[in-house]
DNA sequence: CGAGCTCTTGAAGTGCTTCAAGCAAAGTGG
DNA sequence: CCACTTTGCTTGAAGCACTTCAAGAGCTCG
């Protein structure tokens, strides 16, 4: 049985009644289905989805991380043929997983839900696209910054100047995700604080003091605006 | 009316029916509908996603490009009030345009191209998520040994050790989809062919001699040089 | 053939990484 | 409750890959 308070949406109670509610702990794996494509919708916490270390690698990292999650996320991920995607709780985390497969079966009767997805589905596209966007053009700096004001934009409804953020992943995890390592992260967030940008209090309390300023530093090209419906 | 050439399956007739039928000459862009997101299917040639050039920046070149698309591609095209990526051909092109709405309203009455609209959109967003692995954790070298193969695998049909490649695009745009200039975009080319991995004749054509190793070259990360002392 | 590209090659510069140490916070056991 | 260990973050110094700047060579097309 489902905790009440997972029962935040039409879809959310839509997808749990097709799928197979799943809790994780911190740190663990969602077990990959090597049959079947699947799509994986985030009821609570908040998950990375990270690309297998290169054998040869493996420099105590958990690999390349392509995107981080929460609450509302419907992730899609491909059964490990090519490239073996898994999902990581950052925090302990609901999901609901199931085969797209049966997806299908169940949604086509229901065109609103498969219209949901399809959204869904671009809008991961032009968040990955986006991220392609910064990792091929941008500087540490850059990176940083437009890692801290889009988080902002998905954790925190407030539009306001400044707002505050509690960041569920490590320095690892943010470095891996911008195609940096720790050190990079780390001074970059020390140059910001020092820039009076950011504050920071412990290791993932950050406030940020001048969104507006940041997205500037970020380059602000393309910006990532609210959810949009297609 | 549609030249014959272009019926060359079920889908792509569907899909004509309900869009916007439009030919692309080379370098042309795809004018963007700022009122609707849109839907883009390519019957022939070859076209670049890009996205606008930072203002500040930006030395006489169009753009990070986000993806190369070729003949059978679906490509969604957010309005440009949200994000300005454009669609410019490489080659004179034949697209079929049409909005999201309407794809939905007639899509929603056959599921099978509503199926694999969503297939179609989930491998773009497996291949931007690959393209975005190679951007973040790879060198130049492994980025553009990834390109060569994963073009010779769009490209060229066969599945040999050695095959032979038309590059429809310019040495930048290569850099602009790798995120490298073209000068270290040249070395790299230079390299592999003092290598005896590739050949090339003229500016486009090349030739792969050994797939694999190719391949293996893309997926080693581990900055080569490193060599530990002691 | 020569104009105007694109591509190639070279040399100097820079930003990120690597290596290495120190510090802070959280967890453990006496 | 306090040493001790562990884990993650910060800071510093040196190295190297890629960039930038600057020519020169090679296509392509009028």
């Amino acid at each position: 049985m489902l905790p009440e308070s997972l029962r935040h949406s039409a879809v959310a109670s839509a997808l749990v009644a097709i799928g197979n509610y799943a809790q994780l702990a911190k740190g663990e794996p969602l077990v990959g289905d090597p049959a079947q494509d699947r799509f994986v919708y985030i009821l609570s916490g908040a998950a990375k989805l990270v690309a297998p270390p290169c054998p040869s690698d493996e420099s105590s990292g958990t690999g390349q991380v392509l995107a981080f999650h929460f609450p509302g996320d419907m992730i899609p991920v491909l059964r490990p043929r090519d490239c073996d995607f898994r999902l990581i709780a950052l925090t302990d985390c609901q999901v609901v997983a199931f085969p797209t497969d049966r997806f299908f079966d169940i949604a086509e009767g229901d065109p609103a839900i498969l219209r949901w997805v399809l959204t869904s589905s671009l809008q991961a596209l032009h968040r990955s696209r986006h991220r392609m966007m910064q990792l091929g053009h941008k500087s540490a700096r850059q990176r940083i910054a437009d890692f801290l004001v889009s988080m902002a934009e998905r954790m925190s409804d407030a539009r306001s100047r400044t707002c505050r953020i509690i960041l569920p992943m490590s320095r690892r995890d943010i470095g891996e995700s911008l195609g940096l390592t720790i050190e990079t992260v780390s001074r970059q967030f020390t140059e910001l604080r020092d820039a009076g940008l950011i504050e920071t209090r412990g290791r993932s309390h950050v406030r940020l003091l001048d969104v507006p300023a940041l997205a500037q530093v970020a380059g602000q090209t393309c910006h990532l605006g609210s959810v949009q419906h297609i």
